[in-house]
Parts: structure tokens; sequence; C-alpha cells
DNA sequence: CGCATTCGTAACTATAATAGTTACAGATGC
DNA sequence: GCATCTGTAACTATTATAGTTACGAATGCG
């Protein structure tokens, strides 16, 4: 699983687009809003884009917003758009095929792994875009 | 999250111990099965050690062993052991104080995660190191 | 057209976590 | 006494992430 604040911040991307409606919001504006560097709002923007979770325009007057609705936007799609594949780690090296646990304990392994990221998935996919900026403005 | 393979060796370790039975088992030996080095296998078992899974003693013929019936050690167990806290992280720098958004993000994220790693725990409480060792010697 | 604006991305640096390695003090049992 | 084994410190190597500067290309406007 990755030490990153990638999720956490893609989150909050998406969070001020919708706030935004259909306002194009331009990555400097965003980076004040997440302090940090415009780069690394682009970066992160760039695969929401590929995930086709918001549309970028280049140019002044630009910017980026949603692709659709925020109800239809769910925060596991956002994990799956930054952060990729699965969270929890296998080994590093092999195990020695010379033991009879280090020759099959990948493959049990994987299994809780996989069931693992499956339940991390199923919970962020009860949530959506709406619902947390429904909590972070309960009163519209 | 953290990007470490702890609780996938920590997972074999204990395998290794429950398949082990009585047997005191060294570190030397656990590190060839995980193809490791032997200070890596000490500092997972010093952990383990303090969360009451193992015990160890040092000395000729000393090694570690279950602390309690495989069957009674859940991989949540071996996941708080080995990876303390939260797995799913937070932004690094506080989201801006100015903007409505990065002024609540936090508090609503937060609920979020904490869901998150919940669902993570319950599924790993599902599994105890006697499955593992049950799936890897299916014919006793 | 010319120009300011904005994205997408490359290249580089800085920081931090993890794993691996050597070394050694202290406990243990023969 | 002595070989064995744990616990831990100290150091290096590797890797992931974030941050920063820079620049080409797309866009819209006067």
């Amino acid at each position: 699983m990755p030490t990153s604040s990638r999720f956490a911040v893609a989150v909050h991307v998406l969070t001020l687009l919708a706030w935004a409606g259909d306002e194009p919001v331009n990555s400097a504006t965003v980076a004040v809003s997440v302090n940090t560097n415009a780069v690394v709002i682009r970066r992160i923007l760039c695969a929401l884009g590929r995930a086709r979770l918001v549309t970028s325009q280049p140019g002044a007057g630009g910017g980026s917003r949603l692709a659709r609705r925020a109800d239809r936007i769910t925060l596991r799609d956002i994990y799956r758009a930054v952060e990729g594949g699965d969270s929890f780690l296998m080994h590093r090296q092999r195990p020695s095929r010379r033991c009879p646990v280090g020759v099959n304990i990948e493959d049990v392994l994987g299994g809780v792994l996989r069931t693992t990221n499956a339940a991390v998935e199923q919970t962020l996919a009860r949530t959506t875009v709406a619902d947390i900026v429904a909590q972070i403005r309960p009163c519209t």
C-alpha cells in the first residue's frame, strides 16, 4: 500500500470542482486550497482525466471540471484512478522454494489480500463526491 | 498506507512457528524460508512479541514460538502488531484555511478513512493463522 | 496574427520509509 | 567457560513521493 496522500488530495480536488459547478477551475487555484504546488495538482488531474472523471481545457479561461455529476463519482473511482493497483503488498523477495511454507504462502496470502482489497473498494464505493460536498456544506 | 512487506513477512513467520508446533525456531531458520536477513526477521519477531503473539528465548536451543494457539491469532492481530496505525493517509500539508473546502475536508475525509480502515480490520479478523496453515497443508 | 493563459510532461532535487548489513551486549543452557 | 541466540544500534542502499523549474503545445481573445 502506498504511503501517499494522492487519494486524499484527489478527493479534495474533485470536491472543489463539484463546488465550482460548471466553472472551470485552473490548477493554480486548486493548489492554493490544497496548499501545494500546481504541478502536483496537474499530475493528479491528469490521472483523473485518464479515468474520465474530469475534463480539462488548456488556454486562457481554461481549467478542469467534472466529467459527470458529482453523485455519479464514487471514492472507489477516485481510488482506482490515483492509486492504481492493489494496496496490500506481498513479499519483496520470493520465499524459499525449499520450504513447504515458502512454496505456498504466496498463493494463500494472495487470496487474503485480494479479499481485503475488495473490502476496501466496497467501502469506498458507498460514498460519492456529492456526499462529501453535502457534508462540507450541510446548508446549501 | 505503508509500502512495506512487513505484514506479508509477519504472516509467513507466524505460519512457520505454527507449523513447528512447540519446537522453538530461531531467526536464522526463518530468514532462510523468507529469503531475507535474520535481523529483519528479529525486528518483526520483536514487534510480534510486544503484541504478545510470540515468545522468544535467547541462548542455545532458543528461538521463538507462538504465544497462543494458532486458531486464536487473527491476521488483524498481526496487522496491528507490525503496521501499527491507520493505512489510509490524509494530506501532508494542512489544506488552506482560507477556503471553505480546505477548512472542512480533513474532518470529512477522516470519517471516510476511519470507516475504510475498520473494513480492512474486519476482513483480516476473519482469518486465523490456523486457517493459513490449513491452506498450506490441506492434508494433515 | 500575436499574445497571454493554461495544460501536460520532462527533468531534477529533497525527503522519508523500508530493507539489508555488520556489530555487539546480554541472556541462556550445556 | 563457551557456543548459541535474542535485542538493538548504527550505517548504507533502494525506492516512492512530493516539490520545483522549465518548456512545448493547445486555446481563446483582441
